[in-house]
This record gives C-alpha cells, structure tokens and sequence, in this order.
DNA sequence: TTCTAAGTTTCTAAATAATGAAACAAAGAA
DNA sequence: TTCTTTGTTTCATTATTTAGAAACTTAGAA
C-alpha cells in the first residue's frame, strides 16, 4: 500500500511536471537554456500577451526551475536545473520510439 | 518568433509532461519500474477505484510511457521508458537545491 | 513632477482534467 | 449456460487551469 512517505514524493514529482505541462512553459525553457531572458522579450518571442509570460515564469519558478532577477524596470529569469532539459530530450526519444513501435512502423 | 517545428516540439514534450502531472501515475509509474502489474493490483495499491486507475494507466499508455498486454481477463502494464524515472530523480534533486537556496537555507 | 516602459496581480469567462458510480464487455470457472 | 472476476467506458459533477483585459506598481527618463 502507498503510504505517506510515497505519497509526499509523488504529489512533489507530479508538481514539478505540472510545471513542466504547457507548451509555452517547454519553449521558455528551451530559450533560457542559452541565456538569460526578460520577461517582454520571451512574451514577444511566444507571441503571447506578457501578463501570461508574467504568470507561466512564476509557475516555473514556483517549481525551482527557473531563478528571477530584477535589472532596472526589467525582470531577467534564468535556469536552474539545466538537466531538466536534457532530460526531455531523452524521455522524448523513448516515447517517439514507442510511439513508432505501436503504429507498426 | 516561434515558428511550427517549434510549436509541434513543444507541445509533444507538454503532452508527456502532462501525462507524468499527476501523483498517482508517478506511483504507477515507480511500481512498474520493478515488475509488470495489472489495473487491480495498482488501483489497490494506490487506493482508488479501478475505473480510475484505468484511466490513469491509459493516459501513461497514450503518452507513450507504459505498454500493455492483456492475459486471460486481467490486463498487464508495464514501463516503456525506464529513463523517464531516473529524469524524474535528477530534475527532483535539482529542484530541491534551488528550494533550499531561495529559502536561505 | 510627469510620462513611459516593464511586470505583476486581479477579475471573469472558457476550457480541461479528475472523480466515483454505474453500465458495459470479455474471458474463464462452475 | 450462468456466475464471477477484470477492465473499460460513459455519465454527471467538481475542481483546476488557462486566457485576455484592465488595474496597479515600480523604476527610470524627460
């Protein structure tokens, strides 16, 4: 049976991957994995309005994946956990293959 | 600007995020690291009706990340990518450094 | 001070996801 | 065949997430 400790870990994993559950959240990673971006700049770069941009940084920082600094007027985030990334990659080649597999092809 | 090979990536990498987004398939997810388990024993397990877990187990299924294959009137799942679990450790271990850091601790 | 640009927060509406119960389907056992 | 066990699907309800617009805050420039 699950108990407290198991549910404590998942309920933590899980939250980490909500984070990680939006398209516009993947592409700002991907961005930050270069540099450092302000929050007008990757609003534009989305195509979003930046009050979104606004909230989808905080979920992600809220989550420990990525850090904020304020540089004048202007917000700059950075990653934290690089390996996040790369991660996805691999995960990403595991489930095309599976993918592939069960299309038969 | 994001363009559509960019858009497609990102959402495919979301998709499989969103599938890991819930506390209850991580704990599918971690029990079928070991072993092949059927819809009773996981929905058990975790406490929750079958119904459910079956849903959860289709949505793992869907993304990608479990097979299944069915044996007289049970239906065994298991893992199709092994490494999704070790990304799941390293990306925790990183977020909870930066937790601790932004805490002062 | 006044104006402007950058970010965040609040608000409401719309879309998605999660839940449990009950109906349904399939494979074996009696 | 009839009963039982295992899973899936459907349904209605609830909860959560997402969205954009507008109000608000802050820092710096004019």
């Amino acid at each position: 049976m699950m108990n407290e400790n198991d549910k404590k870990r998942c309920e933590l994993r899980a939250h980490m991957f909500k984070a990680l559950a939006h398209p516009v959240r993947i592409f700002f990673l991907e961005k930050l994995k270069e540099d450092s971006w302000c929050v007008c700049k990757l609003a534009e770069e989305a195509g979003i309005p930046k009050s979104a941009a606004s909230k989808h940084l905080s979920q992600l920082k809220e989550a420990g994946l990525v850090d904020d600094e304020k540089k004048g007027t202007m917000v700059e985030y950075c990653l934290t956990a690089p390996c996040v990334l790369e991660m996805a990659s691999c995960a990403e080649g595991a489930v095309l293959a599976n993918r592939r597999k069960n299309l038969g092809l």
